[in-house]
DNA sequence: TTGTAAGCGTTATCAA
DNA sequence: TTGATAACGCTTACAA
């Protein structure tokens, strides 16, 4: 019978339609315990991240669901701590004891090329989100961030910006380098040129946000516009306009990145590039149950920015 | 073996260690799939959800995480929709087909009698997460939204407030009736008249605080202060404020609940009232996965009121 | 092509 | 108290 349920090639039509009768006369169900033993492989797929944001890791885990609701396969979840010295032994043992049948790395950790290695030589498969080509096809989907940058920045040169700032993410981050990448080509492409007072860093968070438009709204000649690599930087951002008394979006207009809640309902709601997320752990989820025809999913999802208040032509 | 492992009564002393002894030398580690069979149970514990909001869910996907972490448990998730019509069977069958050891429930789903009682008779503890005494200690984790609320209410008093408005959340959810029930407390014990005029209805949606805000903000004499029972309603309350050119907080005090990203990062910060989320799900966790004990874990939990610059005096 | 039986790694039952 | 052995429900190698 698990030649029938297995589509084993070798056993004639007949069989197979007489014992398929019978399964659905009977409402069976297999017992994925039982399978998991004997295939020394549990029907789970586990999905490891190290919180990038909890809108994007809700998403994720929506859209994986929607792919394996049909099928046998759940999915576990394992928070870690990039920062902790015994992560690569946590998602070890995870993944060993677990006899996980796929794993999906969300960034940043999914940018540790060491990490994806070690799960693969664990036996089980791996996809990696990322915002960039990380892997091929078949181990990936990717938002192309680079892209997406340069294009938030066409729309504010359009809107006749040419002091045009930029608040980085940190260093190490594939993502953050990519924005950069993406900043850099958009100016390039609009025929402005970038200036070093006029770029900061961060680290992805409010307070660095905050540091960094305190730092590019000091400057003789401060920008009319901002572009930020995620929206909790831009938040900060206008937090630190609003503290100097200068009105978003009429004396500064800002742009984050990533859709966030916050994005939507902060004042004035932020323009910002919206990754598919649902559309990417969809496709990453369809790779991991299916590794045989996982290069014929998608890798590369276009972000596209959301066009809000935040962003007007600068004052004359 | 097994019975030193499950620590039978059973055996002596010797045996035990020598057993004991043998196991940490070979580095033996059971495995799960394997006592899954066996046991005919997984040592999985689900989380079902119908995404309260994302930083409310990863929160508690990161406390269950405490608690297991050091154990053979793993935590599946599966976010359902409530108004799809079956739920229920999708809930039974994920329950059914990985055997789950038990399943945290959260709100609003959790507050459904029915629906937990149909998980207890497939065999699995529940145990509820909300905002009042839904069901016995043992399946239990409760915050006290009444009373926090209530408190809520009395600084808004303290600082000088006389007509305070409300935004209630939807009909129908717990969380809802018992932050109604402790404004109410809270003004009486103020020795404050709720006026029905300034009370409105929202679905916890942005929008519905909008609506909201803009219903409370036209009547002749309007607040001074508005509650409102969660933090998106709140930041829908602040754009409907600003669209009447109404400041924050110098005309208009805001309060939210729940303590969300957005909360820390719109201007100005929003005062609000914080869920021990992880503490919550942690002692959540430990009753699923030791039900014998329980009833000793705590079962409420005391949200505290996070007073940020969204709350001061009113003008004179 | 189909039937049969031997694992998979535990727990639980039954004698010893 | 302990040791041996039959489940648990599936896959798979081997025979038929």
């Amino acid at each position: 019978m698990s030649r029938v349920i297995n589509k084993s090639p070798l056993l004639n039509q007949a069989t197979r339609e007489k014992v398929e009768a019978v399964i659905a006369d009977l409402g069976y169900v297999p017992n994925p315990q039982a399978r998991a033993l004997a295939l020394r492989r549990n029907f789970l797929i586990g999905l490891i991240h190290d919180n990038p944001n909890a809108q994007m890791v809700l998403g994720v885990q929506e859209g994986i669901l929607d792919t394996i609701r049909k099928t046998e396969f759940a999915l576990v979840v394992r928070p870690v701590d990039r920062h902790s010295p015994t992560m690569f032994d946590d998602i070890r043992h995870f993944i060993e004891q677990q006899r996980l049948y796929g794993v999906m790395l969300l960034p940043p950790i999914s940018e540790n090329d060491e990490l994806a290695r070690m799960c693969r030589d664990l036996g089980c498969t791996v996809v990696r989100m990322g915002s960039a080509r990380l892997d091929d096809d078949a181990h990936l989907v990717a938002s192309n961030d680079r892209q997406a940058v340069s294009e938030a920045v066409a729309w504010l040169a359009e809107l006749g910006h040419r002091r045009i700032g930029f608040v980085a993410g940190p260093e190490g981050f594939r993502s953050a380098r990519e924005r950069e990448l993406g900043f850099a080509d958009g100016m390039t492409r609009a025929g402005l040129a970038t200036e070093p007072e006029l770029a900061a860093r961060g680290d992805y968070r409010f307070e660095s946000g905050l540091a960094a438009g305190a730092q590019l709204l000091s400057v003789d000649r401060p920008p009319t516009a901002i572009f930020c690599s995620n929206d909790e930087m831009a938040a900060g951002v206008l937090h630190a306009a609003r503290a100097r008394q200068i009105d978003v979006p009429d004396d500064l207009s800002i742009v984050g990145f990533d859709d966030t809640a916050t994005a939507a309902h902060i004042w004035p709601p932020l323009t910002t590039v919206r990754w598919p997320i649902a559309a990417m752990a969809q496709a990453a989820a369809s790779k991991l149950i299916d590794p045989a025809n996982a290069a014929s999913q998608p890798s590369f999802f276009l972000s596209d920015l959301v066009r809000r208040a935040s962003t007007v032509p600068p004052r004359e």
